[in-house]
This record gives C-alpha cells, structure tokens and sequence, in this order.
DNA sequence: ATATCAGATAATATCGATTTTCTTCCAGAT
DNA sequence: ATCTGGAAGAAAATCGATATTATCTGATAT
C-alpha cells in the first residue's frame, strides 16, 4: 500500500515480492502485451528463480486485475477493452470522490504534510523518466485520500489506479500530457484540499480524471479505426 | 463470481481451487477464528495436499481480505473490529447503490428471470441450513446487481459481501435474523426493483443493510462490555 | 476434403525436500 | 534483576522433480 519513494525495492525482499513488483511493472508499462500468455517457464528464465514464487506473485496480480487465470492453462496478461477503461474510468470517480470527501471531513496535519510534501516533489521531477514521474503522480493522488480512515477504500482506489495507468502506458508513454497544464491542474486540486474546500475539490479532481479519461479514449478511437 | 447453487464443488476441480474454498469457508464461518495464525503444516493435514495449493489459497484469500500475510511469517485469518465492520457497512452501501442504479438502467429480460428465480429459491429454503441459506440470500442480493455491466464493481461488491456475512457468522448463526420480518423486506426490494423504482429499490436496500448493520453493531458491543 | 481419434509434446499443477528466516530460550555479562 | 548474544528448534519460502492436464500433429475413416 505504501508508495515506495526508492525504486531499488526489487533487490531486497521476498522471491515473490520481487516477482511481484516486476511482473507488476512489466504489465502496467506494456512490455507485457494485454492478452499475452505468461509462461512460468519463461518467467523463470527472466527472473532467474524457481516456479513457486512465479505463481504465487501471478496469483497475486490475479486479484490486481492485471493478470487472468485460465482453468488449468496458465495465466496471461489481463485483456483491455474499450468498455473496460471506461468501466474503470467511471469506478475510479465514484470511489475517489467517496473517499476524498471522506478524506477531508477527517484530515488532520500529517495528512497536510504528506500531501505538500508529494506534490512538491511530484512538481520538481522532470518528465524525462516517465516511470519516476508517474510514481511520484500516484503518490500525490493517494496522499490527496489517504486522510480516510477507510483502508479497503484506499485499497480499491489503488488498485483502480494502476488499472487506469496501465491504459495511459499502452495508449503512448509521450503523449500522456502533451496538451493540458496538468501542473496547474494538480495545485488547484491541491490547494481545495487544504483549503478543505470539499466541493471545489472534488469537482477539480473528477475533471480531471474525466479530461485525461475523454483524451485517451480518443486516442484508442483512433488506434481502433487504423 | 457465478454462485454455485450445489455445494460439492469441493470434490472436483483443482487442489487450488478446494483449498481455496474450504479455508475461505472454514474463515467465514468462524471456524477459524479472526487473528488465528493459519500454519501450512496444519492445513496440509487438515486438507490432505501439498503446501503449494495452500499457499496459492492462502494468496488469494489475502486479495479476498480474509486472510493478512505477515511479513516471512506465514499469514492468519483477518482481523475484526467495530471500525472495520463500520467500513465494511458504509462502503458496501455506497458501492451496491451505484450497482444497483446501474443494474436497474441496463436490466434486462434475463437479469429479471434471475432475480425473480433466486428469490424464489431464497424464500422457500427453511432457515435450518444457515450455510445453504446464506448461500441463496447471497444470490438474490447479487443477482439484484447482475444487470450491471461493471465486472470490477460486481467483483468489489461480492468481496464485501463476504467480508460482512463473516461478522453475521461470528455474532451467532441464530440471532440474525431474529426480530424482522427479513422475508418482507426482500419481496419489497425485488418489487420496486422489477418495477424500476430505482429510488425506491435503492432505499430500501440501504435500510435493509443499515438495520442489519445497526442490530450486529449492538450485538459487538454488548460483546465489548462483557 | 473434413472430421475424429491416438500418440507425442509441452505446459501446468502439485509434491517432497532443502534452504532460509524467524522465534524461543538460556547462558553470560552488566 | 535486566539485558544481550547466540545456539536450537520451528516455521516459512523456495527449489527441483514428478504427476496431470492440455495442446498439437498426423494418420485413418467417413
């Protein structure tokens, strides 16, 4: 649940956490395609460790979403649809407003802190290194929840969260954030939020998510009719 | 997601798929009791099978909420306490409201069959059975939803579906459905919902929960004060 | 030509054994 | 008396091998 702020978490830990974290990463960045088998054998090889861990980190992603079991033949990478990312568009509006909402009603000064502090730093990163920036976005935006006393709340929003970012990915790493200011964006969302303005920020965040959701959705419009 | 209508699913399928239902069902039972450290050693002699499928159940069981992962120590039966039950109750009502708003715009002649069918089956079963009737009354209250086409929030429904069924069992399999005419209250949610009342069906179907609710919360803490 | 079946092949699922990691408990030091 | 260090034991995590199950291929029958 914690947003790790160093990415070298893939050295230490647990076979299966670090099977995890790369199965994870190679779905959601799309060097695993959308549908693709993922064979424990081949698993193996790359992450050069034996068939348990595999599995169980496969199973892991299962309930994740991103990763699909068929009966007794395998697992593959989670398909994408059209209906899909706006299932999960739609899902991530409710449930983030539920728990923002939910967020400011209990926020307390900690909450304020972690919040400044992710958007600064999320502000300072250069988009050079997508991957770096989008952990530092998602950072922010859970910070923006995370003053809800509601753990499966926070756990849902997560999860929608990859689901959603993994569109991003697939739909082209470069043009994600071609046209909107979306650092102003995010400081106006922030700034409701401190301010506890519960209104405003919730209409802020949803547009938001709305404006990148009807621009992706071009973008896959587009990529369906070539 | 499909809810079995017999109940030896546990004699085929994979050794996986058994481990997975027993344990879960042992968990929400009771049997199992919350915090309760589930050894593999254990469970291997409880259900005669190697520690790999154990684990792998285990594994889901954790995404399923029902079960925590400690560290490298092994895992146990998930936690209760008042403010999870609380957390469980709200968000349900949100999420089942947003399903049930969906399921009734997109409803259609076979979602209508469904429900007609499982409430049927529901109210025909004598409350002997707990299990077997927790099964059906589970069915009717998804298959209320079934016409929604959101995968991911039937699948998120269904998982706090279980999550709360499992403080139901641990207050007493007896005292649940003492004082209401519970019978009454489905017949009513059904109506309204055949008829696309959709604001009548959804308030009858938080008050439903939120009676349930309130009358187990009472049931905890007379517990606490003991 | 198409469909069906059997054998061969490949991959998964599962097991039993090994390695690693935690926990406990006791001796010795402060 | 309390704390620290370090074995011994228990349990989890992982590996390699085996048993199962699905898939592919090609031959035969329709």
């Amino acid at each position: 649940m914690a947003i790790a702020t160093n990415s070298d978490t893939t050295q230490e830990a647990s076979a299966t956490h670090r099977a995890y974290l790369m199965i994870r990463r190679m779905i959601l960045v799309g060097e695993l395609a959308p549908g693709e088998k993922l064979k424990i054998e081949t698993l193996r090889k790359i992450l050069d460790m034996g068939g348990s861990p595999i599995r169980e980190a496969l199973t892991l992603l299962v309930s994740d979403l991103l990763v699909e079991r068929l009966d007794q033949r395998g697992f593959r990478a989670a398909e994408i649809s059209a209906h899909n990312f706006q299932e999960i568009l739609n899902l991530r509006c409710h449930l983030e407003e539920i728990a923002l909402r939910e967020s400011l009603r209990e926020a307390d000064h900690a909450w304020e802190d972690r919040l400044v502090i992710s958007h600064h730093r999320m502000m300072r990163e250069p988009r050079t290194n997508v991957e770096r920036f989008e952990e530092l976005h998602k950072a922010f935006h859970m910070n923006l929840l995370s003053g809800s006393h509601s753990p499966v709340l926070l756990k849902f929003c997560n999860q929608l969260y990859d689901l959603n970012i993994r569109y991003r990915y697939l739909a082209g790493k470069d043009l994600s954030y071609a046209r909107r200011d979306i650092g102003k964006e995010h400081t106006d969302i922030m700034n409701a939020a401190v301010d506890r303005d519960v209104e405003t920020a919730c209409r802020l965040l949803l547009d938001h998510y709305r404006n990148t959701g009807a621009f992706l959705e071009k973008h896959f419009s587009q990529e369906a009719a070539e």
